[in-house]
DNA sequence: GCACACATGCTAGTTTTCTAGCATGCTGCT
DNA sequence: AGCAGCATGCTAGAAAACTAGCATGTGTGC
């Protein structure tokens, strides 16, 4: 168990996909200026229509410029991202992940933030039980 | 801001390096073993190499064989995987990840480690004010 | 000594990724 | 109409990633 896979995406496929996840959608533009280490527009636009053949992305004609989006439910991308990173760094175990999500970047949490996990937490317990 | 960078390693490179940081150190044979999408050991042994040239691995002799493993600190790279996870999942809010996290996986967390993250979370409480 | 098992070093070819640039089409302005 | 600005479609070449196989070295058992 808890073989590897490889990676579904390309350096630049990935990269922009994470572009992608995060702002929900964008214009060809718009992925390009987020990137730092940026390649040509040109290029960014090459890159997004494989990804759209190959099924990753989908776009729609919103006033004479593509925006794009991802095909996968972001809910659903969120979570295989948590585990595959609970796997590859928590040796599976959420309650660590959680923990060191916690334990850095306490100074960050808010009080009501801190509420509602503690909400959280709570309701788990109950349901164990 | 929240600018995105392409990722340092290519698609098998990230797949090795994923294993090495869950298994920690491995043998060529090892990785290649944990791949579902197996290469030949060949090429795992060849990228492991060039993985060491640029820095990323290093390796000791154990017993006429190699044992490889990350350079980076596990502990550093656990938190940059999470930081990037939170930023392009989470909008950047380490506390809806850990609420992911508290919520999909609520069934697997042992009373233990419920008592324990109630105890973080009552320490961020008083950090805080 | 010799063959076997199993390790690493290295090289060269194939495949995929990545990229730029040009052709083209549409809109709005003069 | 003609032009500028900005969008997409496409193609072909460059660069990087990926891979296999062979050469080689070193212990172990017969």
């Amino acid at each position: 168990m808890a073989t590897r896979e490889a990676p579904q995406w390309s350096r630049r496929e990935r990269q922009i996909m994470e572009i992608l996840f995060r702002r929900q959608k964008a214009s060809a533009a718009e992925i390009h200026e987020d990137m730092t280490d940026r390649p040509s527009y040109s290029a960014v636009r090459a890159h997004l229509r494989t990804l759209e053949e190959k099924g990753h992305v989908r776009h729609e004609a919103e006033q004479m410029r593509y925006v794009y989006a991802p095909v996968t439910n972001v809910g659903r991308a969120r979570k295989n991202a948590l585990r595959h990173l609970v796997d590859t760094f928590f040796a599976g175990s959420p309650a660590s992940a959680a923990s060191a999500l916690l334990d850095d970047a306490a100074a960050k949490i808010s009080a009501d933030e801190l509420d509602q996990l503690a909400q959280l937490i709570e309701r788990a317990r109950k349901d164990g039980k």
